[in-house]
RNA sequence: GGGCUGGUAGCUCAGUUAGGCAGAGCGACGGACUCUUAAUCCGUCGGUCGGGGGUUCAAGUCCCUCCCAGCCCGCCA
């Protein structure tokens, strides 16, 4: 993680030199009311679209901003806990709009900002290792992190032991996750921000506005009354991040503020203040969020940055508002996006119904993931692990869209045209893709070589098909295993190395037998599936029972893939032992 | 209660810019194959485009209204 943004010395105008000397005294209002001009209309992606993929509208009003390189687009994301899958809209949305920019040969920063120095309000229930492992809060020490309540992230011990602090860990699990998705991002903590020093000035140009600050936020929250100063010092006693009405005097001059350390509502629940009269500098604090989103567009000049709808009707009004009302400048271009379900049911870190990129990435291939990331934003999404196979499907396609033409919708083809270079990085050649419920097929062995035949037989490798190309179509097979079993569905077999203990009835042993000779004979897949339903009559029992048999002999389960042609595939003398029961 | 976003086949979603035949994949069903057994291929079925009203030669698309879901309108982020 860098400390501090290395674009921040490096623009032409420093922040530094720019407040606050460079905002103007008069900040030119040009509307009566604090309603949002229909610039700052978060939902950007309503109505006529400029482009087939939302990503390539979204650079098109950037670029008519006539911003200046490197154009920055930016996320954040408390690190709270478990950074799932809905959260990495943060990274991903922005990610498709940075591409679509530099492919108009602008450059690009994606920044992400760790919003670190956010005080922890509740205990979460769940948390999650560096490995991706989710624990509950009982597995590590919960006293010690309730001792912490009200703390910034940064001033939190690491629950695990490995990192700096609660707020080092979750951060790094984060970029872990930008890292597997591999979109790279330049992330900022926060609080470094605050100790840099590199939020200080517009903390003193909104301290010293702040007449006005409450004026324009008054618009938009109601709870703003004449003790509401925008800034909450840290508690030197304490550690507290004291709240809105704690301040008692500023000295600009100095740079301090003078303060009480209040309680502080949390939810439902207050976290009590020391009571503490002290004296803090703007470093040793932090502006309330509708303030601190604002200075954070203002310190890393953003020029776009996405949020989910939670922020659209409160905090992105506001802080557009104090953007251009306070700070004189104008606020980046919104992009309001629906939030994703989990197999049908919200994101939820307390019940442990979420996922991480990392996690989704064992089942998926990163291309297919990102695919997911360049649709529609706002319409909400299900992400169904269940029926990952489907979304591996539409990615397939997507991906034929690209390389053959017309073999889809006219609609496909254009939007995969734009959005698949973007996904895959770098476009080489097609690859040999095997269907993803087959994969979880040959998933049902180990075998390598018997994968190979398997798909070969298939019809699904190509005969002149290079052996990288033939290693790669089948590197698939692993992710679909591990869907398989992690979902426990309906490909979810293995292929019983041991004979398992199994007793039936003499004419099925007697069915079994003559197969085995048929199976001896050098029988085709095709010929072994007839002689099954053909024994089976000539032993009078019903084709069922037979197949069941041979499910339980191999799989050790009552259904199973199409038997025939897979027992063709195996071993021709282990499947002969098998049938006879003797291996 | 008010504002906003969304609602298209059983499921997942295109199609709404600019009004012009209701679409895809999956599932289901049937077949290819003396064969119910999750592969593959082919075919079929599947719709009150959330409901109602209006504008229009023509509405999933535009207008009005109602219903449902989510978000915001306290704090926090």
């Amino acid at each position: 993680m860098v400390l501090i943004p290395s674009g921040s010395s490096a623009r032409s105008t420093p922040a530094t030199t720019r407040v606050p000397t460079s905002f103007p005294k008069e900040v030119p209002t040009n509307r009566p009311t604090g309603r949002a001009m229909t610039e700052d209309d978060p939902y950007t992606l309503s109505g006529p679209q400029s482009h087939d993929l939302w990503a390539e509208s979204m650079a098109e009003l950037v670029l008519e901003r006539d911003p200046e390189d490197p154009i920055v687009t930016k996320g954040g994301i408390s690190p709270s806990g478990v950074p799932h899958l809905g959260n990495m809209n943060e990274i991903a949305r922005g990610y498709f709009v940075a591409r679509a920019l530099r492919d108009r040969g602008r450059a690009v920063k994606q920044i992400f900002t760790a919003d670190d120095r956010d005080p922890l309000r509740k205990l979460p229930r769940k948390l999650a290792g560096l490995d991706g492992s989710i624990v509950g809060l009982g597995d590590v020490d919960a006293g010690a992190l309730g001792r912490n309540l009200g703390k910034p992230y940064t001033s939190i011990p690491d629950p695990f032991g490995c990192c700096d602090s609660y707020g080092a860990h979750f951060s790094t699990l984060i970029e872990r996750s930008a890292d597997a998705l591999e979109i790279p991002v330049e992330t900022v903590s926060n609080t470094a921000l605050y100790e840099s020093g590199a939020f200080e000035d517009v903390t003193r140009y909104l301290l010293a506005h702040r007449e006005q600050a409450r004026e324009v936020l008054g618009e938009h929250q109601e709870k703003v009354d004449e003790e509401y100063v925008p800034f909450r010092p840290i508690c030197a006693e304490c550690g507290h991040v004291t709240e809105t009405n704690s301040v008692r005097s500023v000295d600009l001059d100095a740079g301090t503020v003078e303060y009480v350390c209040t309680d502080v509502e949390a939810g439902d629940r207050i976290i009590e203040g020391c009571g503490h009269e002290g004296r803090a500098t703007l470093r040793e604090g932090k502006l309330p969020w509708r303030f601190e989103w604002p200075a954070q567009w203002h310190v890393l000049d953003v020029d776009f940055e996405p949020f989910g709808k939670d922020h659209a009707e409160g905090s992105w009004p506001s802080g557009a508002d104090i953007t251009r009302q306070v700070l004189g400048e104008v606020p980046p271009v919104p992009m309001a996006y629906e939030w994703f379900t989990l197999d049908g049911a919200p994101f939820s870190s307390s019940a442990g119904h979420v996922v991480m990129a990392q996690d989704v990435l064992e089942f998926l291939e990163p291309e297919v993931l990102r695919y997911f990331f360049t649709k529609d934003p706002s319409k909400a999404r299900d992400f169904s692990i269940e029926r990952a196979d489907q979304l591996v499907d539409e990615f397939d396609e997507f991906e034929r869209g690209y390389f053959e033409e017309s073999v889809t919708s006219h609609e496909t083809t254009r939007e995969a045209n734009t959005a698949y270079p973007a996904i895959v990085d770098s476009v080489s050649e097609q690859p040999i893709r095997l269907p993803y419920t087959f994969a979880a097929v040959l998933g049902m062995t180990d075998d390598a070589t018997l994968r190979e035949a398997m798909a070969r037989r298939e019809g699904h490798l190509p005969e002149n098909a290079s052996d990288r190309a033939i290693e790669r179509a089948l590197e698939r097979v692993e992710y679909a295993r591990t869907w398989a079993e992690r979902t426990d569905n309906a490909y979810n077999y293995r292929l019983a190395a041991e004979c398992p203990a199994v007793e039936f009835d003499s004419d099925i042993e007697a069915a079994l037998d003559d197969l085995a000779s048929v199976v001896e004979r050098e029988a085709s897949g095709e010929e072994i599936q007839s002689e099954i339903f053909e024994t089976a009559r000539e032993h009078d029992i019903s084709p069922g029972d037979l197949f069941t048999a041979g499910y339980r002999l191999f799989f050790g389960t009552e259904q199973g893939p199409k038997l025939g042609p897979f027992l063709a595939e195996l071993d021709r003398e282990f499947v002969v032992k098998r049938l006879r029961r003797e291996a």
